[in-house]
DNA sequence: AGCAGGACCTGATGGC
DNA sequence: TGCCATCAGGTCCTGC
């Protein structure tokens, strides 16, 4: 599932790839898949206008264009966007093609249909409901120790569910929820405010050290995630309870368990995870 | 307001 | 073998 590290991953891949070029025409096969606006409007505008850029926020992707549109991508579990350098057909679950004027195309696909793709001017980014409400990106300096520490304070969910929510941080997902947490040696289940000075130093620091360090590795390849040009991930390489049930502990060899905490399946470790 | 749980989807897996 | 139920998870929506 693409999280921060993964989405980052696809970002940088479709910098080098999608910079300076220029759109020739769009092929919509799932309707669902474009939010806004209709595929005729789309099919009627876009062509012409060139990527002028490409920027993250949490797990969305931002291209902007040369004339201050935004096209927003958000893959949820299963999307896909894999750039070709000639014209792409035939992949199963393919909802969406993007041509380019030198025959290239950016072909965007997803075995779940929950990905989705909006088309707008820049100034409409805050009718986005999803993305005007997002936290701080963890890797940013707004993202800072005090403001970790007085969200702690104030919410009365378990710590998963807070790590897991938007509006707190923006970009992280199950899998680097529960690896944050084991690094940070705290269980999924303890109450935010429960949480001690040290923990919370901890906490702070796994947050950035498990995404800087799966940025570095391009991402998990749990299942299907691949980056813009086709490639895996190997971060799952460095997973120390993520899809490890019944699996030694590597840092203290007791029983990885899996149980659900705030309606996810959540892997830990109940020896040094306290 | 904050929080919990269901809905949206399809493919993989397991039980019978 | 085939059928059915269950599970996977990001976000939005509803209801408490």
């Amino acid at each position: 599932m693409p999280e921060l590290p993964e989405v980052e991953t696809i970002r940088r891949g479709l910098e080098q790839l999608l910079l300076g070029r220029e759109f020739a025409g769009v092929e919509v096969f799932y309707h669902g898949s474009l939010k806004s606006p209709s595929v005729e409007e789309l099919q009627q505008k876009l062509p012409g206008r060139r990527v002028a850029g490409i920027e993250r926020r949490g797990k969305y992707l931002l291209l902007n264009l040369h004339d201050g549109t935004i096209l927003v991508i958000h893959l949820r579990m299963t999307g896909k966007l894999v750039f070709s350098r000639v014209a792409a057909s035939g992949q199963k679950h393919l909802h969406l093609i993007f041509s380019f004027a030198d025959g290239s195309c950016l072909a965007f696909s997803d075995i779940r249909k929950f990905g989705t793709i909006w088309w707008l001017p820049k100034e409409c980014l805050v009718e986005l409901k999803g993305i005007s409400s997002l936290g701080p990106e963890p890797l940013s300096a707004d993202f800072h120790f005090p403001y970790l520490d007085r969200e702690l304070e104030k919410r009365t969910v378990n710590i998963k569910a807070l790590l897991l929510n938007q509006q707190f941080l923006a970009g992280l997902g199950n899998i680097y929820v529960d690896e944050i947490l084991h690094r940070a040696c705290v269980l999924p289940g303890r109450s935010s405010r429960s949480l001690t000075r040290t923990e919370r130093l901890a906490l702070f620091a796994a947050i950035r050290s498990v995404l800087e360090e799966a940025i570095v590795k391009r991402g998990t390849t749990v299942s299907d995630y691949r980056d813009a040009a086709g490639s895996a991930g190997s971060f799952q390489e460095e997973l120390q309870v993520y899809g490890r049930r019944n699996q030694p502990c590597r840092r203290c060899g007791q029983t990885i368990e899996r149980k659900v905490v705030a309606g996810r399946g959540t892997h830990f470790c109940p020896l040094c995870q306290r």
